[in-house]
DNA sequence: TACAGTGATGACACGCGATGTCATCACTAG
DNA sequence: CTAGTGATGACATCGCGTGTCATCACTGTA
């Protein structure tokens, strides 16, 4: 984090790291699978929470509510009392194309723990993988809102507050439109 | 994509792929900025699509109205009647980490254009970021569907379907649930 | 027709990321 | 004391990706 912060992720070779902490690139590589990934191995275990977590509802349980409240578990877990910290590496994972993949994988991971667990439920599968979408969606969405603001506002409410906006948005009854006008552009 | 069938993407090399093609690894190169994009160059058009098509709607268009109509442009322009090819390419990238990472990328790619035209039309950062991520869950989700089916369903038709789920799922009013009870799990 | 400019390609060198393999060493159980 | 185990170091090696310079085809212009 010291190296990358001073020079960039890019600019960061592993070599370097493994001097600074007194190891070889080949005992890096048994801990991490590629230089990204060192930025990442924290959320390994958030797919296990995740699943774990699933089972651990009631049959009953709405679907949505199973997501928010899973959501508001994993918040307290581990977003809460980190803002600053989580700012700096959303900075660092911005300025590099290759962290910013990895991020989205980790957050398809995510999603398809997500949709397995629905799945288990007995939810068709086109429905689980909406849910689990919708699911991380609603998580993204409010992260990004959270870190930008400047208020003390708790990511749990902002959550909330995002749901509700998603609901308006699909509420509106203004779905099947025409089928032929429309200008043309060229995308190929 | 001869060589990819073959053998798979990972176990062949670019000195490979030049051979066959009668280039060098440094022309390669030229043309495409890794191995990964040789399979995605295609969509490099896609974000400039959305940007000029967002542009073409009158103001007083509804967001949901201008996602469910570009997609439907999109889906003429690139999808229909490409079913089994489509099939053929995600099989080869879901075989591959390195290909998933890099079609979320796309996909991110995409959700920030249609974000950047809905913040053009004057809305706000937090529902423009929703719209967008919710559309391009749409959009995948329903061409996920779409490539698993086995008749003849238009794509188009599967997606308003794919949005009345989605519809459905948020409309019932089970959101705002305790705060208290629920298991413990370690996510650490 | 000659010539300068432009763009694509080849040839070459090089650094970094990542992996396989074997040796070494600390630690532990018996 | 010994055998086993796991982590690490020491090499060696391969493939990816880039910088640099030379070459060649093509184009517009005098």
């Amino acid at each position: 984090m010291e190296l990358f912060a001073e020079q960039g992720f890019a600019a960061t070779t592993v070599p370097e790291i493994t001097a600074r902490a007194g190891l070889t690139t080949r005992t890096f590589h048994r801990h991490f699978a590629d230089k990204r990934e060192v930025l990442f191995a924290d959320d390994a275990r958030v797919p296990d929470f995740v699943a774990v977590l699933m089972e651990s509802f009631p049959p009953s349980a709405e679907p949505i509510t199973l997501i928010v409240e899973g959501l508001r578990l994993l918040i307290e877990e581990r977003f809460e009392g980190r803002k600053e910290a989580l700012r700096a590496r959303r900075d660092l994972v911005r300025s590099d194309d290759g962290l910013r993949e990895r991020d989205l994988h980790k957050r398809a991971v995510m999603a398809e723990a997500l949709r397995t667990g629905f799945l288990s439920r007995g939810i068709d599968p086109t429905r689980a993988a909406l849910l689990a979408e919708t699911g991380v969606t609603l998580m993204y969405v409010s992260v990004a809102e959270w870190l930008d603001r400047k208020d003390d506002r708790k990511l749990y409410d902002v959550l909330l507050a995002t749901l509700e906006t998603m609901r308006a948005e699909l509420t509106q009854e203004n779905v099947p439109p025409p089928a032929k006008p429309i200008p043309r552009t060229s995308a190929r």
